[in-house]
DNA sequence: TCCCAGGGAGGAT
DNA sequence: ATCCTCCATGGG
């Protein structure tokens, strides 16, 4: 009888990381493409089927944001293997080749308040996620919500629709819901299930468009940021916010800069002197104002709005 | 009990 | 174009 593997693990080495990295702050930030990441004791885990196999693995940032090494925990089939590919994942998902130093320096003396955040937040990276259809239903769920009850509803979701994946320790879990199990329910049974409250019928509606054929998620990343946003925008349940969401947590644009409520009232703070200006101009100006980095000043800045607790104008 | 949450749709002005 | 109101749900 053949031993199992039981654990595997390697180490991302500080010097493939492009700048810091602050692991804690990049994975509870609240970003919107994937259920934000449970902490267990300093390390946090998640499962993906990566080139067909099923992997799970823990993520250990040991070291502080300067000088560190990423440790990684995998469990799976063939876990050599799987590490292969798990290192292009975490690459891509934890924006590893990001240079954050580019970001701070280009804009650390034009932009003092910005500047301010770039201490505190030094090494939060844009966290690219995995799947499109996660990333524009995980989007969807943020509207009039909140990060904890959309994580919480992301969470059920998984657990009642989510292909459930086994692994050599013994262990199950759940994955995120393909379209086409979505598209199968009635909306009313989503809505119970998962909480979701009214966002239960488009997203329905928008899970059966992608499983007939109707819209293509990988043709629409291949698109340009204006057209893109157009398609989008004809979707039930997505608009300029939504649609940048999913664009920029989706690892499509890092030009796109969703306007909420709190980025909206920090930016109208700080650039427009309180001046009352639409969300679609905010938008734009930030698009405008920081170019391909506008998804990461976006990320910024929402944390430090939330953490401020920036009053309404 | 009321207000709010990483908004969107539909309508009226 | 901009300004209402309503929309489910759970937390404070």
């Amino acid at each position: 009888m053949a031993t199992i593997p039981q654990g595997f693990s390697f180490e991302i080495p500080c010097a493939s990381v492009n700048g810091p990295l602050s692991l804690r702050d990049t994975l509870l930030s609240g970003q919107t493409g994937q259920p934000e990441w449970l902490a267990v004791d300093g390390s946090f885990t998640d499962v993906r089927v990566l080139d067909g196999t099923p992997v799970k693995y823990a993520l250990q940032q040991v070291g502080d944001r300067d000088n560190f090494r990423i440790r990684v925990q995998v469990t799976a089939i063939n876990p050599e293997e799987a590490a292969t590919n798990l290192k292009d994942h975490l690459s891509r998902m934890l924006g590893l080749k990001d240079d954050l130093n580019c970001f701070y320096q280009k804009f650390a003396n034009e932009d003092p308040a910005l500047a301010h955040t770039f201490i505190n937040l030094r090494g939060l990276r844009l966290m690219r996620g995995p799947d499109l259809f996660e990333a524009l239903i995980c989007s969807m769920l943020s509207q009039n919500n909140s990060v904890r009850l959309l994580n919480r509803s992301a969470r059920l979701m998984m657990q009642h629709f989510g292909r459930i994946v086994s692994f050599p320790d013994g262990s199950k879990e759940s994955l995120f819901p393909q379209a086409e199990t979505l598209a199968r329910l009635n909306s009313r049974e989503l809505r119970l299930k998962t909480s979701t409250g009214y966002r239960a019928k488009p997203i329905v509606n928008v899970s059966r468009k992608i499983a007939n054929g109707e819209l293509s998620l990988g043709k629409l990343a291949e698109d340009s940021y204006d057209h893109a946003v157009e398609t989008l925008l004809e979707l039930p349940g997505v608009g300029p916010k939504v649609a940048d969401c999913f664009l920029l947590y989706g690892g499509i644009h890092t030009e796109a800069a969703p306007v909420d409520l709190w980025i909206h009232r920090i930016v109208l703070k700080l650039y427009f002197r309180g001046k009352k200006v639409s969300r679609l101009k905010t938008a734009r100006f930030l698009r405008e104002r920081f170019l391909n980095w506008a998804g990461y000043a976006q990320l910024y800045l929402f944390d430090y709005a939330r953490r401020g607790k920036v009053a309404p104008t």
